[in-house]
DNA sequence: CGCCGTCTTGACGGGAGTCAATTATGGTGG
DNA sequence: CCACCATAATTGACTCCCGTCAAGACGGCG
């Protein structure tokens, strides 16, 4: 079916907000765009009905033609293995936008998943480039190189050898998000499976359920199901961080460095 | 110390390609300018005397003015971990642009190091953008974009679980690129270390090494310090996409044959 | 020749993957 | 309301790939 939920496209201009007064503004492509740009842009952008978790915003090897800006909700975004396994690349929150990747080649090069009730800002990108905004040009440039540093940290995070450091990576990257979208840092629930989390970070869906275990019983965190709560984010973020040099084991031989219960 | 070889920048015009005549001009961000465009790019273009290994280009946390493109050598960028060590993200070879992941924060996130003696282009990121050209603006996106798509076939890579397929993978993708580049897609160095091998691909350098020697045990690779031919280029795809080839055997030192050694 | 950094090779143990069984949850229909 | 099932998640047992430690080989260079 392919890319077939982009088509009906039903503007439903009565409820939408206003990109004016949209609190997310400051983190879309509309961040730095005066007040005839806006009016410009808004002009062109789709305000599109929710879209069910398991719905496909776009599909690897569709056409480019839109950009995507999250309202509500949230998604993941993933490439396909040469096995034909799906390779979860990020995920995706309020304010994120997606679809940048597909610019170069005009060919989207992973699919865009919804991971619940989802409602996404849609913005044409032939159209938009006709809006001869230099700040508009601007913003864009500035967030697909955001991406980039993005996907380095990403890539650094899974550098870290063991799970528990990625798993606490991976949720203290979560709460500082939430906390700039003005959420609770310390409270969510994670709109991904299990799988879907081991996928991301590299890991069995079981060793991505242990260490929850082991975080809990530890006292850094409480989950149940989806919903999460954290304790102790300091506590985390050192445990995301703690990597130990070899160089210290030099130093003190013989030292019963216990990695797991210090937490 | 920071960026200080970014200082005391020689124009060697007498030296110079111009761009027009680059071969590479076509992978850069010139490729699609005109005449009166390119005169001007060029003008503000500073080839850069060369590097030796081990120079650094831009650093972390150092100011972001100015993009590069290689012209000769190759190089990589690392992030840092939390506790001190590096993390390479990426190697660059002839054509490739480094920086690109600076122009959202004006920071480098980054920084790039030298891997052999190498010769760059340097564009002045403010000098660029002040040359009003639609299609030097699309050409930074396009480039944007892809680096976006770069490191999410990274990510992927980063993914697979094996070591023989990583490193597979890596050097298959070595061979792309050179091939694209003109050269031989079968015969080429490895202007990084083993350490920076395994760095970039997760693995210990003991691993490295000691999948070097089981593919060239197979016959698959001949490696002789940094020399690499390969052998069977396709089956080396095979092995990289974990598809396994009938009538390659490699067996692992300590390994019963029941489970993965069938190739 | 001795020093040093890079790389290789061997031995060993552990962290995490795999397999498997159990429980919890949610949706559906009788 | 409960039986029924599918999916998601947990937990246990076991295996094994690869990281770690250690020693040695191989240049390159003064």
């Amino acid at each position: 079916m392919g890319s077939s939920k982009t088509d009906n496209v039903v503007s439903i201009k009565s409820r939408q907000v206003s990109c004016k007064d949209c609190r997310l503004r400051k983190f879309c492509l509309a961040a730095d765009l005066n007040v005839k740009e806006l009016g410009m842009f808004e002009g062109i952008t789709q305000h599109r009905r929710s879209l069910e978790r398991g719905a496909r915003v776009f599909h690897i090897g569709d056409r480019f033609n839109t950009l995507y800006t999250v309202r509500t909700g949230s998604l993941k975004t993933y490439t396909l293995t040469p096995d034909g396994r799906e390779k979860i690349i990020g995920f995706y929150l309020p304010g994120d936008l997606i679809g940048l990747d597909a610019m170069g080649s005009g060919i989207h090069g992973s699919s865009a998943e919804v991971l619940e009730t989802t409602t996404l800002c849609a913005i044409p990108f032939n159209r938009m480039s006709s809006i001869q905004s230099k700040s508009l040009q601007q913003r864009l440039l500035n967030l697909a190189s955001e991406q980039i540093q993005t996907r380095d940290r990403h890539i650094t995070l899974l550098g870290k050898e063991r799970a528990d450091q990625r798993l606490a990576s991976f949720l203290v990257h979560l709460a500082d998000r939430f906390k700039a979208l003005g959420y609770s840092a310390k409270q969510f629930n994670l709109s991904m499976s299990r799988a879907d989390i081991g996928n991301y970070l590299n890991l069995a869906i079981e060793t991505v359920s242990r260490v929850f275990a082991k975080l809990r019983s530890s006292g850094l965190i409480n989950v149940d199901r989806r919903q999460l709560r954290i304790n102790n984010l300091e506590k985390l973020r050192c445990l995301a961080a703690a990597e130990i040099p070899k160089d210290i084991r030099i130093i003190w031989p013989g030292t019963n460095l216990n990695r797991h219960s210090q937490y």
